[in-house]
DNA sequence: CGTGCATTTGACGGGGCTCAATCGCCGTGG
DNA sequence: CCACGGCGATTGAGCCCCGTCAAATGCACG
């Protein structure tokens, strides 16, 4: 098993090569040979940063990641959770728009910018979908700035909805990231995701057997929640 | 002078067609011959409707246009403002994930979308075009998202600097659309916004000579206020 | 068992929402 | 020319949700 870890910022595929032949299962990657490499993280490293040249496309294959930009003043917004098959950092400007973190270890996927434009220019298949992959992104965007303008009891209920659709779908969730990856998704502070979370347990609603570890105990409550 | 007004929803090219040769200057239109068709509509009349077959690609060529959608309580989020020269509508699903409505008279440009797909499969340079524009409609998204998060006073002063930037540049800034629809778009109420201004106004940031006309008295404040 | 970190819980204050009244602008008609 | 009505915007008063500050609890690891 390949692990590189420490690597700090700006990364490119470094030393450590993937074991040749990678079986890609997204339409994005497949259909190509553009046989990426394979480059593992450690928790909290950073993958790349806002403002650094975009060099690279990546396909999360394992562990969870999250991408996020810093205000002035210190505080961070997460603009989105990057699960396994998801692809992140597609830019079509030159420098990124925001940084990127391993939330626990994480296995990705490094496929070379210019390369993947190649192959778009070559084959319109790969150009299809890359654009859908980058609308499908817009679409996310835009769901989270629906997010944004609700209630706290109604962002933490939309954000389990997510979450346990977005893993494994059943109503037992094993979340991957802190409570303030949470906060600063849904634009909470910690103690609001908390007593949220307390007061959603009251109400039979959720049930909490670790601080990571949620049921969701009756679905048709959150949905109503959801708004 | 063309005109298709209280044309409801769904809006595909319907009657009135333009005098054929439209001198398309956005990158995405012309090197191609996609030729669409321009309409024209009454402020607060609706474009596309969310949930509709996305069967066209939009060009704002005049006016403005708001995209937005709403939440189950009727709480209506905007999600962008469209200006002269922007494109809107782009989605890769098979239907809108929003509603755009004129703000006053506006006057679009209308691409069949089934025609861009072609034209993009068949060259590589329009598929690279698509792909740059629903980029950019990403990045902007995700700086939507930021203002979502900030105080009143950011949120305004975040917006009247947008708006400056893309109307003119210059320090006097006629605005298209009402409170309303701004404290739609920063996710506050129009009091609050009513109120940040007239606090701005007060402290000789800005100035307001009708409630629709805002001429900038001090960038650097408003640019230390968006944080 | 002790240390460190994440999470929870509590008390309190303030920023923005709600409800309501007033103002200002503009078009219409007497 | 002015009165009136309608609509958008402003202003005011009160309250509540959520942020802030602080302490306690739980849990993993040495």
């Amino acid at each position: 098993m390949l692990r590189q870890t420490g690597n700090q910022s700006a990364a490119g595929p470094g030393s450590q090569r993937a074991p040749s032949s990678v079986p890609s299962i997204a339409p994005l990657f497949d259909s190509i040979e553009l046989a990426g490499v394979t480059m593992s993280f450690d928790g909290n490293v950073e993958i790349f940063g806002e403002g650094e040249p975009a060099d690279y496309i990546y396909k999360v294959l394992n562990g969870s990641v999250r991408t996020y930009r810093v205000l002035t003043d210190g505080r961070r917004q997460i603009t989105a959770f990057h699960l396994p098959g998801d692809v992140f950092g597609l830019e079509s400007a030159e420098d990124h728009s925001c940084s990127a973190e391993a939330i626990s270890q994480a296995i990705v996927l490094v496929v070379k910018r210019s390369a993947l434009l190649a192959a778009a220019d070559r084959e319109a298949n790969v150009a299809r979908q890359l654009w859908r992959v980058t609308a499908r992104a817009l679409r996310q965007s835009q769901d989270h700035s629906m997010l944004l303008v609700k209630s706290a009891q109604e962002r933490v209920a939309s954000f389990l909805l997510e979450m346990a659709g977005r893993l494994s779908g059943a109503s037992a969730v094993e979340l991957p990231m802190t409570r303030q990856d949470i906060a600063d998704y849904l634009g909470l502070t910690i103690e609001t995701v908390s007593r949220t979370l307390t007061q959603l347990q009251g109400a039979a609603t959720i049930e909490l057997p670790a601080s990571r570890r949620i049921v969701l105990r009756n679905r048709s409550a959150l949905n109503r929640l959801d708004s």
